[in-house]
DNA sequence: CCAATGATTAACTGATAGGTTAAATAAATA
DNA sequence: TATTTATTTAACCTATCAGTTAATCATTGG
């Protein structure tokens, strides 16, 4: 199973809905550090703080921008995603998932 | 999509090591309150307000024990563990998942 | 070189979360 | 009814977190 501490980075990084925004933001493609403060109206520290966080956690990696050096890209990693997802199927298992069987919510609730 | 506030209260309610314990415990079977706060070596108000989060925000439900009232058995209910898969499964599609392959960790990684 | 730009770090603040002990509530039992 | 058992609520304390402004670092371009 994941490391205990993996789950606990990538639960409590996700926790924090600006955090959350970003990474649905970084699921459609990766952003620069200001493009992110400016979609979430918070100020650039906050943000840097965020990314910060993200990053220490694993959930994003920085790839400094190609041609500007200021500028840092951020881009989503996949391997916290999965063992979050991995983490889940194995508690939905309770429910005898044949994972993913009742994909369907319209399947029996508890 | 699943109401972001929802996805907050579930998120901010598994950042919690204890509260992840006691999700996994559950996943073996319900359990009661006394049971569940001897397990992690907490007090039992520590214990009581934990599970008072996890119903709160519609993770656990309480279940009055038949018999003996005074016992109050926990039980895990699906639909916010279904409700945050699926959003983690909308993140992952970013890299063109096509929802059930690359199951397999062994896969690219971003 | 100097000014402007992109971003981070530093220092401070207010709110929130989790833990504890003590008191209260509720129900089974002697 | 009085006592014991199971659990919650109340009150308090400390630590952590997210946000802000000001200062710093790095890089680009005049």
């Amino acid at each position: 199973m994941t490391p205990a501490a993996d789950l606990d980075a990538t639960l409590s990084a996700l926790a924090d809905p600006t955090r959350r925004g970003v990474v649905e933001l970084l699921s459609t493609r990766p952003r620069r550090a200001g493009e992110l403060a400016a979609a979430f109206s918070v100020s650039p520290p906050a943000m840097s703080r965020h990314l910060r966080v993200l990053r220490t956690r694993g959930l994003v990696e920085e790839a400094r921008g190609g041609d500007d050096a200021r500028v840092r890209m951020y881009r989503l990693r996949r391997e916290p995603f999965d063992a979050l997802r991995q983490w889940i199927e194995e508690v939905e298992a309770f429910w005898g998932d044949p994972l993913g069987a009742s994909r369907d919510p319209a399947e029996r609730r508890r």
